[in-house]
RNA sequence: GCUCAGAUGGUGGAACUGGUAGACACGCAGGACUUAAAAUCCUGUGCCCUUAACAGGCGUGCGGGUUCGAUUCCCGCUCUGAGUACCA
């Protein structure tokens, strides 16, 4: 029979589920390997071209960790909770368990026919409540821990009660709020409970915390970062303003140093580690308290401003302190007679949007106090400015203003007229521009003139702090992550109010369900939906918290449920994490860089200061697949006005490359171009990708998306024959020139490609074998089918390895030739090397090189035959299965890999390349065991070469053996 | 602006530690089989010049350098993509 691969891979993907043969166990004698793949959200979507790219080269590392020997845990699950199907529910009505379920289905349906070796006992899924049970219980165990900064970890709050027991708040040195109050062991023996869950949630590793959200008044919800879009929500397009609200919080910070640290001991890509250190943001530098010198100081809170510093080497040239508008102390330093101009500065402030202020950072703004700061290093005054530059949230929202170091200090400077102090002696055109130099001596610096900056900085941090006006500090850019949204479809947090103090259900109540409500829209008086659930209560009178929990939570420790999807009684057992211990490969896209993949870090890390896990870092190696994109091609749309009457815009439709289209005629009249950028998308399937050229009758067809995008405008009617000009090709037909344009793939783009289409007609290893020969697994690259039909002969042609003219499958036991063995050890030695180093697409030309080879020698060697179908096993499954189990062979997945002998690839001679000053001439064969004496003897006695050297002598000869002979003249 | 990644034929890409650049595949051209087409098979295919052929020149974004020898290492630049952005 010729290849006929649908009903293989039919009949051995039902084979690997009845017979469960990747199903892992939690003991074994091999040694462990866990293989795992970013969480999917099932969308309604289903799954494109590119989702499986990582899947299948996950895939593959795991059938080849198998045949050389591992046990490997290679699971597959679905992270269900989400917005999309939430959002369906409040378009539909539709209860969002139905919908996730339809997806699902739909996504188990695609991945079953790509035949990956996925355990599918140990799904899971973060709706479902024997999942978001334990979910729960971890945010339980955070509400329950605080980070004590002696021992470096996160303990029981108990430990923290009994600090306060025994000594008050003085001894105890923890990541908690600022405003923690100050008290004696005495004080806190006479707080009331009330007043100790207050104090204590101070501490607490989740607690409640006044932040600001995007809150979208015309969808009723808040809105993530990523869904709004310029001050509008990216769906629909509504304002969307800053709204503060009570949040719960995780204490991320606490964990910045570690999470920092720990970078260097994972095998991640350099660029994702980076995001991590920039997001972490930690600078070292030092706090400085500056005495404030003001007229109604009797309205400060305190008499100091504290600056965060990076260059507290630069104190001398300080001219001015800036404060973010918003900083507290703004009101009570503001004279009577600047009153005026600072607060016309915050009202322009305000009324800027966040983006703008973002945006606009060359305008230098900013207004005078009216107030001074004493520096403390040489008791000059120094104004105190408010400025947007600065911003309220980072370090102490106040700023040192060295304006010969620094450049926007020095812009501000310059704009306000203050003075520029040189410090450095090595410092240049500080006139011009800032120069932020650290060489040279400190000159204008009093007692650290001549001093160089290591030097000047640690003389100076230990000066502030034995003044106490100051001390080195590290600072961290990143803030406590919110943890809630004012959504329905999440898990619910567990926790009630009882006099507006949080307090945690008991444990054996979980899991807390997320319980049934008539819509899934806020309640009338703002309230997230679950305010809707009827007779939602704790012990039937408390208020449950009404927020979810945000998209992060049930992936932040996902993995370690794989390892016992079912357990009732633990998260997971100990046995099952002290086996797996952590994931050794991680495969997925680069987009989690900063969310998914810092969070389960630091989840991961918290488990362990609790002694749940074992491992300081989750995920050993990552491996981030490049985006399989699509192509979308572009009709440009150009709007004319008619010069004769302003009034009155045309839009138009033209090809690209159309020359000068500052003045053109249409029908007659002038037109001037006014806008020459709107673009619209075709989609890809209407069009004709190959010649770019969208023609008259396909135009027609498409108008209704192109007319979407017009419909701006009243009344805008499209008369094909004269608002449209056409490019006519050389049979006389009229088309656009369309611009191919290369994209995300996405529904919206039109561009999506399904692999459903051409499993059906090419199969699923060719699809596997497809994808990886597109190139380098963590390369970007344009989705195209141009070389699909390649892969599928090759199938075909290894299949008829096997087989005779007449298709009749056919293997002889004869003893392989010295060439067949070559070719197999090649291959067996080519792949294990590429799997290794996660080079997928060179070993798919390797085998079809072997099979090249071997097509050639005639092979039907049984012997030569079975190792080849086991070393292309991980790539294409179904059709070495096919043929193993015609070779008479069972259990192909847990067959050893065979084993290479480089005997096999040792040639008695080499053709060596002759060069002659570095130019490669000819090749000359020469025997492996010359050295170079004799072998340049051999060479120079080739005629051949005497020729190429024209009778002059060779000054030197380069003799590499097995390489090269280089003969320079 | 900053950080990172990248640039090789008509196309996707290969060349792993400095040693024959363009493997493998697509596409294209020619041929075989066929009434014809599809499928299949064979041959050729970096560019340029010249040629009947041999041979020659140029070639890994651009300009330099190190080296017997550079796609690979170093310096400078251009372009593309990604991330990030008043972070003190």
């Amino acid at each position: 029979m010729d290849y006929q691969f649908k009903e293989i891979e039919q009949k051995w993907q039902k084979f690997w589920a009845e017979n469960q043969t990747f199903k892992a166990d939690t003991s074994s004698e091999k040694p462990k390997y866990y293989v795992l793949d970013m969480f999917p959200y099932p969308s309604g979507a289903g799954l494109h071209v590119g989702h499986p790219l990582g899947y299948i080269a996950s895939d593959i590392f795991s059938r080849y960790k198998r045949l050389k020997g591992f046990n490997v845990l290679h699971p597959m699950g679905y992270d269900s909770f989400g917005l999309p199907a939430e959002q369906y529910a409040i378009q539909t009505g539709q209860h969002p368990v139905i919908t996730t379920e339809a997806n699902i289905a739909t996504y188990r349906r695609q991945l079953d026919q790509i035949g990956f070796s996925f355990d599918w006992s140990k799904e899971v899924r973060t709706s479902e409540p024997g999942y978001y049970k334990w979910t729960q219980w971890i945010f339980m165990q955070l509400f329950n821990s605080w980070y004590n900064l002696e021992t470096d970890k996160a303990e029981d709050i108990t430990t923290l009660i009994e600090k306060f027991n025994a000594a008050g708040s003085a001894d105890v040195k923890a990541v908690c709020d600022e405003d923690v109050r100050s008290f004696m062991p005495s004080d806190w023996a006479t707080f009331s409970p009330e007043e100790k869950q207050i104090e204590l949630l101070k501490y607490r590793l989740t607690y409640l915390k006044e932040s600001t959200v995007n809150w979208c008044p015309a969808l009723g919800t808040v809105l993530a970062n990523d869904e709004v879009k310029d001050g509008f929500s990216e769906r629909g397009g509504y304002p969307v303003e800053q709204k503060k609200m009570m949040q719960w919080s995780m204490r991320i910070s606490a964990y910045a140093e570690r999470l920092l640290q720990g970078l260097d001991t994972i095998d991640w890509p350099e660029p994702v580690k980076e995001m991590q250190r920039n997001w972490i943001g930690k600078s070292v530098g030092a706090s400085v308290r500056f005495k404030i010198n003001a007229q109604n100081s009797s309205l400060l809170t305190q008499d100091y401003i504290e600056v965060f510093t990076t260059r507290v080497d630069t104190i001398f040239g300080v001219s001015f302190i800036v404060l973010a508008p918003e900083h507290d102390l703004v009101s009570a330093l503001t004279t009577d007679e600047q009153k005026a101009d600072i607060e016309n500065y915050i009202a322009q402030t305000k009324k800027k949007s966040e983006l703008d202020r973002m945006a606009d950072t060359k305008t230098v703004s900013g207004a005078f106090t009216g107030s001074y700061v004493i520096n403390p290093v040489n008791n000059e005054l120094v104004p105190i400015w408010i400025a947007d530059y600065v911003l309220a949230g980072y370090g102490t929202g106040a700023v040192m203003g060295v304006p010969s170091g620094d450049q926007r200090d020095w812009l501000f400077a310059k704009h306000f007229n203050l003075p520029i102090i040189q410090i450095l002696d090595a410092q240049k055109d500080i006139e011009v521009e800032a120069d932020p130099t650290k060489e040279g001596k400190y000159i204008n610096s009093d007692f650290i003139n001549n001093f160089g900056y290591k030097e000047a900085t640690s003389y100076l941090n230990h000066w502030l702090e034995r003044e106490g006006v100051g001390k080195a500090k590290v600072n961290y850019r990143m803030r406590d992550a919110i943890f809630g949204r004012q959504r329905y479809w999440g898990e619910p947090i567990p926790v009630y109010f009882k006099d507006g103090l949080p307090y945690l259900v008991k444990e054996e109540e979980l899991p807390l369900m997320l319980p049934e409500i008539d819509k899934y829209l806020p309640t009338e008086s703002g309230e997230p939906p679950l305010g809707r659930a009827e007779g939602w209560k704790y012990e039937d009178q408390y208020e449950y918290e009404l927020s979810t929990m945000p998209g992060w939570a049930g992936s932040s420790w996902y993995w370690y449920r794989y390892m016992d999807a079912q357990n009732e009684c633990d998260f997971a057992s100990k046995e099952a994490i002290a086996y797996w211990k952590d994931v050794d490969l991680y495969i997925g896209g680069s987009e989690h860089a900063t969310g998914h993949l810092l969070y389960s870090r630091f989840w991961n890390k918290f488990l362990k200061d609790l002694g749940y896990v074992n491992e300081e870092e989750p995920f050993k190696k990552l491996i981030n697949q490049g985006m399989i994109q699509g192509v979308s091609l572009f009709v440009k749309i150009i709007a004319y006005q008619d010069i004769n009457n302003e009034s009155d815009v045309f839009w138009k439709y033209a090809s690209f490359d159309e020359k000068d289209l500052s003045d053109i005629i249409i029908n007659g009249n002038t037109f001037r171009v006014i806008s020459a950028n709107r673009e619209t998308i075709i989609p890809i399937d209407k069009a004709d990708v190959k010649t770019d050229r969208l023609y008259y009758e396909g135009f027609r067809q498409l108008i209704a998306p192109v007319w979407n995008f017009l419909s701006g405008k009243d009344g805008a009617q499209i008369d094909l024959e004269t608002d449209v000009i056409w490019r006519i090709d050389n049979a006389g037909k009229r088309y656009l020139q369309l611009r191919p344009e290369v994209q995300k793939m996405s529904k919206s783009k039109f561009n999506v490609v399904n692999p459903d289409v051409l499993i059906e007609q090419y199969g699923a290893d060719t699809l596997r074998m497809y994808e990886m020969f597109l190139g380098p697994l963590e390369q970007s690259k344009p989705w195209n089918t141009n070389g699909i039909e390649g892969v599928f002969k090759f199938l075909r042609k290894f299949w008829r390895l096997f087989h005779n003219e007449e298709w009749v499958f056919i293997v002889n036991d004869a003893i392989p030739t010295k060439a067949e063995l070559k070719a197999l050890h090649k291959i067996i030695k080519k792949v294990q090397d590429d799997v290794e180093r996660f080079s997928f697409n060179t070993s798919v030309s390797s085998f079809m090189i072997a099979v090249n080879e071997l097509t050639d020698l005639k092979c039907k060697n049984r012997q030569v035959l079975e190792d080849l179908v086991v070393v292309l096993s991980p790539y294409a499954p179904h059709i070495c299965e096919e043929l193993w189990s015609l070779l008479g062979n069972k259990d192909l997945s847990h067959t050893p890999y065979p084993t290479f002998n480089p005997a096999h690839l040792e040639e008695a001679e080499f053709a060596y390349p002759i060069s002659i000053n570095g130019k490669m001439k000819m090749n000359l064969s020469l025997s492996l065991t010359l050295e170079q004496d004799e072998a340049t003897a051999a060479v120079l006695a080739n005629e051949q070469v005497q020729g190429y050297l024209e009778g002059k002598a060779p000054k030197k000869i380069i003799f590499v053996k097995g390489k090269i002979v280089n003969i320079v003249v």
